[in-house]
DNA sequence: TTGATGATTCGCT
DNA sequence: GCGAATCATCAAT
């Protein structure tokens, strides 16, 4: 196996802001590498996320342990854990300090489908496998592990490269992104019009309150173990 | 320390 | 369409 078969993007090309990468990606090939083999899939799906300008950034509120990834150099991924249970990945964009990235949504798996749909836990159908940004994260073996990887430098376990084949500018659609409860008027999601591995949008809302004893009859109930 | 919440997915109605 | 699963993170106590 040739990590380096692939031609890498340079890191003049992250060295940017989030919104001006974004459409750039789509189209592009991004890889994992690892014992059992390589997944490599076409970008159909991205979102920017602008730092200290957007309340939905996870920078936005300034570093910390979790985000320090994204104010480091560019062409770097950030790989973050939520609800629990899911992971997902981003690249960071702009220059040290200037927290922007890009998250991955949403890629169609054009190498490695088998190895990428046996990491799934379920719904390996092949335009499902890398449809959804912890999705794809399962189908390329992405987790803490990978957080901080340069993907450009060759040997690293994640790589990306340029478009295979063109992107029609006018097939580059835009608008808002999906999941959050912030910011949420600013169209910065972008995805490649009618293609079937994008993921449908879902607004976000925040969730009820869970757990709570919803204090009604009896204020003292004393037994209130787990 | 505690408590609320999340850049989601999956299963059930 | 709706809610549970499930835990690291961060703000408030």
């Amino acid at each position: 196996m040739r990590p380096d078969q692939r031609e890498l993007l340079p890191r003049s090309f992250f060295d940017r802001p989030a919104t001006e990468v974004a459409p750039d990606l789509l189209g592009c090939i991004f890889w994992s590498d690892s014992a059992d083999g390589r997944v490599a899939v076409r970008l159909v799906e991205v979102e920017a996320y602008m730092g200290g300008i957007d309340p939905a950034s996870h920078s936005f509120r300034g570093e910390t342990k979790r985000n320090a990834v994204m104010f480091g150099p560019p062409g770097h991924a950030y790989v973050y854990f939520t609800y629990g249970m899911h992971f997902c990945v981003n690249f960071v964009c702009s220059p040290p300090g200037e927290p922007t990235a890009v998250l991955v949504r949403a890629g169609e798996v054009i190498e490695g489908a088998e190895l990428a749909a046996g990491r799934r836990l379920s719904n390996s159908r092949p335009r499902d496998l890398a449809r959804g940004p912890a999705r794809l994260c399962q189908a390329l073996s992405i987790d803490r592990g990978e957080d901080g990887i340069d993907v450009c430098v060759p040997g690293s376990a994640l790589g990306i490269g340029p478009r295979v084949t063109s992107v029609d500018p006018a097939d580059i659609s835009h608008g808002p992104r999906i999941g959050i409860t912030q910011a949420q008027d600013r169209p910065w999601r972008f995805w490649l019009a009618g293609d079937t591995h994008v993921s449908s949008y879902r607004e976000g809302k925040p969730r009820r309150a869970r757990g709570k004893p919803l204090a009604s009859a009896d204020g003292r109930d004393g037994t209130m173990q787990r």
